[in-house]
DNA sequence: TCAAGGTGCTAATACGGATTATCACCGGTG
DNA sequence: CACCGGTGATAATCCGTATTAGCACCTTGA
């Protein structure tokens, strides 16, 4: 039927119905405007060619011509499908992928863009970013270079989670981190808490860092007591040490892992929970962990995240110019680990 | 230092530099054939411009005039990032993306490819396989016309599951089932099990049949008694009755989803597993289970599955021609819930 | 009978880079 | 001095699609 070894043009539609490739070009793009005529009859044969030899423009030639494939780029700095981090990234892809589907885009994974042995980069030797219209960026720790890069070049893009200038303002839909830690920390000290514990890094990219900031300000305007405890490298035992040295009867912990984990340690140490101590998660766990008690915290819009980027990235696309920016809101969960104080 | 409107071409190096677009096209490429000469000078002088400008090809325009995207579509009848089935496609996504990367591919996922409100087809009215230089297909049950159509249409395509003819023999990766449930089938019998029921659909798509064939053979092999419990519309309670009527002491469950909820009933009823009643999970779960046991059973090589799609669509793509087709084993899986049958 | 105006389609070109065919030049030969 | 082979570069094309300018052809009206 088809010839085997070469993709149909629109040369080989032309030659078939018997029209020009121009001529297949404007059917195909409906071009029926008031410069453009083609005879109701010219239309349905080329049409039918089309339909019979199924047909498509190469998506390569259209993005050069006319500058757009209808193809969304989904960069992430760690592989897509891992086996680790699946369920922390998973609900963003599908948040993408319903939406993509919605707008009939394609879905472009760029995952050779590692350079061998390293750690992935959007801009490498031959970087493929513009064979999509534009793209989404995921990933914790986004590289303020490349980042920069995008900018300048122009390359429409819109990050998922909140990203500091980077030389000019970043498109981004983040989550809105600050508000919610409050919220937890205003109910914690509505609950008689007074000395509440921030677990967790607490800065280096945008997303800790936001959280320690809402931390800080709630802990301030309640007149409470607020302590920091780094994480890196520094067994559950020792965190919980620490906490219980300072007299710290709410942990908000910026990991829930680790919440899981300082929550075991309390437990073999006769700890009662919330009783004893209250725990707080700030979001979803990237580290894979059982979590078999139901968290207090708040949940990451991360579906609604993911959809809200291809929505603005599609604004963008269209229409250009401006920066969107814009934070959804977490909702808190109750869960069972937040208690009022012992007296 | 970047030009804010147009990006720069190479037409613009050359003409800083003095020398045609040839020669600039040459020196990038780093063309030092015996058929094409720069001179080492005039080399130094467009690398030194090239440096100076941070010009970098553009990729769209570089595959147009190679015949290639080095883009791998995947089609999946189901959404790729779905809530339900997710633990059951990750692992082959997981392969592909790995192959993908190692080979320097992207990934294109047909997101677009459902027609409003129905179910995914290859071929909808503006179907865009052809944007991918050939792609892997992966889903439950995949459509037998579109299948025919790939074939007829000579798109590159890897299917992964095995699939029957469609016209013509289709290129393949598949699990070996059929010598894997036999092995089971033949160690259950060793251990004294002589009725034997096979419980799920068995048919339909390939590999429920594969299965199903590997059951019935191994079983008249040993001179064993099987029975086919049929699973739709049928609550675990009604299947075990008949399996209890039968005098089965070994099931065998196509959806180890099914084997948990008979488990359960059975305990509910009292009977001691595997005393009573052993099972053996044929594969791995489609739908989210709790699978608090350590069945017995094999596993699917998912993963290397997903590997192997790519590899031999790669091969395909480059050398063209044949029909690949491969069956990876399944490992079997020792669990605990196959044991001697009670005197 | 010829300009005016509309209709239906196509030739030419752009997009940015890779490739092929060709060309100008120079020193050396017969 | 005509010829030749090697050197260094370029003009011309091509990849597949979109767009623009323009060309035949047909009707109408004067």
């Amino acid at each position: 039927m088809t010839a085997p070894g070469r993709r149909l043009t629109q040369q080989d539609i032309a030659r078939i119905a018997g029209v020009s490739q121009t001529t297949v070009s404007l059917v195909l793009n409906n071009r029926i405007d008031a410069e453009v005529r083609i005879a109701p009859e010219t239309r349905e044969r080329v049409l039918r060619v089309i339909r019979e030899t199924g047909y498509v423009a190469d998506p390569v030639a259209r993005r050069l011509a006319e500058r757009r494939n209808r193809i969304l780029g989904v960069f992430t700095y760690e592989a897509v499908f891992p086996t680790a981090s699946a369920d922390f990234y998973h609900p963003f892809l599908l948040g993408i992928e319903e939406c993509a589907e919605e707008m009939g885009c394609d879905l472009l994974l760029f995952t050779s863009a590692r350079a061998a042995g390293e750690r992935r980069r959007i801009f490498n030797e031959d970087s493929r970013v513009r064979l999509a219209d534009g793209c989404v960026l995921l990933g914790r720790a986004v590289d303020r270079d490349d980042l920069a890069r995008l900018l300048t070049e122009g390359i429409p893009f819109v990050s998922i989670g909140r990203r500091d200038d980077a030389g000019a303002p970043v498109p981004y839909v983040g989550a809105d981190y600050s508000p919610a830690v409050r919220a937890l920390v205003d109910r914690a000290a509505g609950l008689g808490h007074r000395r509440l514990a921030y677990v967790g890094t607490g800065a280096g990219a945008e997303s800790p860092a936001d959280r320690m900031r809402g931390f800080r300000e709630a802990v301030a305007a309640v007149g409470a007591e607020g302590v920091h405890v780094p994480v890196v490298g520094r067994t559950p035992e020792e965190m919980l040490d620490e906490l219980s040295a300072a007299g710290v009867t709410a942990v908000f912990a910026e990991e829930p892992a680790d919440a899981v984990a300082i929550m075991h340690a309390a437990g073999e140490r006769g700890l009662e929970i919330p009783g004893d101590l209250s725990f707080i998660a700030l979001g979803a766990p990237t580290r894979p962990v059982r979590v078999d008690v139901d968290l207090t915290g708040f949940r990451i819009p991360r579906r609604e995240m993911g959809r809200r980027a291809v929505e603005l990235l599609a604004r963008l696309l269209e229409r250009g110019g401006g920066t969107p920016q814009e934070l959804l809101p977490c909702e808190l969960v109750e869960g069972s680990t937040l208690a009022p104080v012992r007296s």
